[in-house]
DNA sequence: TCTTGTTACTTTACAGCGTTAGATAACAAC
DNA sequence: GTTGTTATCTAACGCTGTAAAGTAACAAGA
């Protein structure tokens, strides 16, 4: 016969967590600030979260989700082929809008921090929607040879790549048109070499 | 006439940092540390680095340093494909033996943390090497029609983003010829990919 | 309605962090 | 020797994540 709980309150954490990282950036993420800003202590958070590490990895979760609607939402595209490219701008597009939580995603991954494995798979689920749609247009096509699980890390390293060093500061320019320009381009590599498999195979 | 500093201690100090750094990680990397495995007090250091910060960009900037020979090596390979080939599992490589450095290089990657534009130049050596040898091999082949950079960067995002997957434990796997897979497979589509384009404006 | 058991949450505290201020002492120059 | 400079140390500050212990709210049973 205890006391209840807040009912919302874990909630509140990840929202309150959710804006200060997005307004002072992960190194202004601490315990104290998150109760601070809902009105509590900072040791009640222990209460719902095990640790500090334990609250950002649920973060990265959500982000992931966030990232995972996000790409879902290119399926509305008539064809295959645009789907797959709205796909790739709308992962960069996220990446770059949201610097500090797509970089969060990528950072402090070592073995523990990763969670469990069923935490992990949520995590690929944002591959996973580019591969099944990768997956229905190679068949479609009907194109030989093709290893679609390779082909969908090809195209997912592409546009992390490309996030990534964009949100490093290490492209000429970070703008979104800038980079979606070398996105294109990319792709558009990509593409004529996976289409060139095709027709060698043809003459063959 | 003032008293003399120790004349190795600056240097020592970035090895000290560098072995805690691969032994322990990035979190294991205090200002006290790094003095005490020198026998000095914490505070010593900021006779040589304004702040810790300032002594993670000068590591970095030495991790650069050490990718750039790293990928130079390349050179000695018989020819321009070879070497343009090997520079890419040269990156690979490194990142994947040395991931605390990799990922601490395009990690708190924010504008104030960059650098000098001095030293942002540097850390783009690694690229500029490459982007070198790219450009004699397309004048070399008279392939017509190529952006140089924005070539370089598309090999560029494909071995970053192949190295920093891996290293986030994303990929199936992050055993070294398993990634070189997946690199043979992803230059072999740009490649292919590059040489349609030229087929076809010889045909045109 | 009163007691009781559970637990949500607070207070206090601790060790460790990066960094500053002030004290100390080593040593080159005169 | 004395002096001036500065390399280095000690002490301390305000921060961090988190453990331990205290408090009080509230559901259940009488």
């Amino acid at each position: 016969m205890p006391r209840t709980a807040n009912p919302t309150l874990r909630e509140d954490i990840l929202k309150a967590a959710l804006r200060i990282v997005e307004e002072q950036g992960a190194a202004g993420l601490t315990m104290r600030a998150v109760a601070g800003m809902l009105g509590y202590s900072a040791t009640a958070i222990y209460q719902h979260f095990d640790s500090k590490e334990d609250l950002l990895l649920t973060l990265k979760l959500q982000a992931g989700d966030l990232l995972t609607k996000e790409m879902e939402l290119a399926r509305a595209e008539p064809t295959l082929e645009e789907q797959l490219f709205q796909m790739g701008q709308r992962y960069i597009r996220f990446g770059l809008e949201n610097s500090t939580f797509y970089q969060l995603m990528f950072q402090d991954m070592s073995p523990e921090t990763m969670g469990t494995p069923q935490q992990r798979e949520r995590m690929r689920q944002s591959w996973a929607v580019m591969r099944a749609t990768l997956k229905t247009w190679v068949e479609e096509r009907g194109f030989q040879g093709i290893d679609i699980d390779k082909e969908a890390n090809v195209l997912w390293m592409m546009v992390h790549g490309l996030t990534s060093l964009a949100l490093a500061g290490r492209l000429p320019s970070a703008r979104v048109d800038e980079v979606f320009g070398l996105f294109d381009l990319s792709a558009s590599r990509w593409m004529a070499g996976l289409l060139s498999t095709q027709t060698e195979s043809l003459e063959a």
